[in-house]
DNA sequence: GCCAACGTTGGC
DNA sequence: GCCAACGTTGGC
């Protein structure tokens, strides 16, 4: 099993929206990324845990935790000319953007800012913290993901 | 709203 | 294949 982080505006989709999505939980479309989409669709696995983060807003961090349980199939959003995601280079038999879907598992109590990831050294080398890395998707090591577990008040 | 740090597109 | 122009992300 593995660790992954996915960033959402919470304007658009908060983790308060994916709890409210319940057991079927949501399809996490729109990811237009190469870098990103091979993650989903060749290394994202039902079972592995997503730490669920806030960007775009006021406190940027990790506010709780998602969980895969489809893994990648091709987004529907591709096809659609109504979506803001929709490719005419992409089609049903030779599909350009995958996605998984995924549930809610937990929210935390509160936010684990990225100001406060910054500030540990251990988690220095974390994609996220990185200069200019602004993936959707970002893998997160086992060592990282424990550490940040315990940051969770 | 600004702008740095990317990624993508398309002319050549 | 190069690279200028343009678009996007996301912190601040």
């Amino acid at each position: 099993m593995a660790y992954w982080l996915f960033k959402s505006e919470p304007d658009t989709f908060s983790i308060d929206d994916l709890k409210s999505r319940g057991a079927k939980g949501e399809t996490w479309d729109g990811v237009r990324n190469y870098q990103a989409r091979n993650m989903l669709r060749d290394e994202v696995k039902k079972g592995d845990l997503v730490f669920f983060y806030h960007s775009n807003c006021e406190v940027p961090g990790i506010v709780g935790i998602a969980e895969v349980i489809k893994e990648a199939f091709p987004d529907p959003s591709q096809f659609n000319p109504e979506s803001n995601y929709f490719d005419p280079k992409a089609t049903p038999d030779n599909p350009r953007w995958f996605c998984p879907q995924v549930k809610f598992h937990a929210k935390f109590k509160s936010t684990v800012s990225l100001e406060q990831l910054k500030q540990t050294p251990a988690l220095a080398d974390m994609a996220l913290v990185r200069k200019g890395n602004r993936l959707s998707i970002l893998p997160v090591s086992d060592a990282q993901w424990t550490f940040i577990m315990g940051m969770v008040k």
